[in-house]
DNA sequence: TGACCGATGAAT
DNA sequence: TTCATCGGTCAT
């Protein structure tokens, strides 16, 4: 459990530092980038998983034509981005990846953050086996690896990302620079695609290899 | 009810 | 760079 978070960085100290609800509550680009190097624990039947976040894109909602809720779209797979921040937003993509966001700001704004790259940190093992794989290399370094190796899916849709089951702890120290970057996969946004709104920890071996 | 499609990944 | 992919979504 202890192995690569650091001696100054138990899953007590993890639960202390919980990122708080009305921390969610605002902008997009400003949790995208806060939220590098915290910490996203989640507690599976099969063990705890955790891991530091290390690559975000910021979806602005309803002026940006990027995002799923552009133009005051409003369906049922995304009316959850519409409730107040704090919640999860989990769709899925190609009929067969799921991507997991973070719903900010207020209720009515359906501002996201999505996820793309974690390094793996606590229950690596457990990763392995829920992609298959037998080594480290690749494990979860794209929005939809690093799902899969932390189980997720539809279930969590809407819940709580302040919960006893999946939160994220924030990180004291955080000795690195951050690099801003366009988007990954939304060319056909007109309007939006050349905003820098994609954030990654510079030189992190785990950000996506996609550009 | 069914045509359509993608905030990807993996192979080349 | 290209391409398989397929369940879910949503307009009808």
């Amino acid at each position: 459990m202890m192995s690569k978070v650091g001696e100054n960085c138990s899953f007590n100290l993890l639960l202390k530092r919980t990122r708080k609800l009305s921390f969610f509550r605002r902008n997009a680009r400003f949790i995208a980038r806060s939220i590098l190097g915290d910490y996203l624990v989640f507690k599976t039947p099969e063990g705890i998983l955790a891991a530091r976040i290390v690559e975000t894109e910021a979806y602005l909602g309803v002026k940006d034509d990027a995002s799923h809720s552009y133009g005051g779209k409003l369906t049922p797979r995304n009316k959850v981005t519409y409730e107040p921040g704090g919640c999860v937003y989990v769709y899925l993509i190609y009929g067969k990846y799921w991507c997991f966001n973070i719903v900010v700001s207020r209720q009515g704004d359906p501002q996201t953050v999505f996820i793309r790259a974690l390094e793996p940190l606590v229950g690596i093992d457990i990763m392995k086996v829920n992609r298959n794989l037998s080594s480290e290399k690749g494990l979860t370094n794209g929005p939809c690896k690093w799902t899969k190796a932390f189980g997720i899916d539809k279930k969590i849709l809407g819940k709580s990302i302040v919960s006893r089951e999946f939160f994220i702890s924030y990180n004291r120290s955080k000795g690195f620079k951050v690099v801003s970057a366009k988007r990954i996969g939304v060319d056909y946004a007109n309007k939006s695609k050349a905003r820098f709104l994609r954030f990654y920890i510079k030189g992190n071996a785990f950000v996506s290899k996609g550009v």
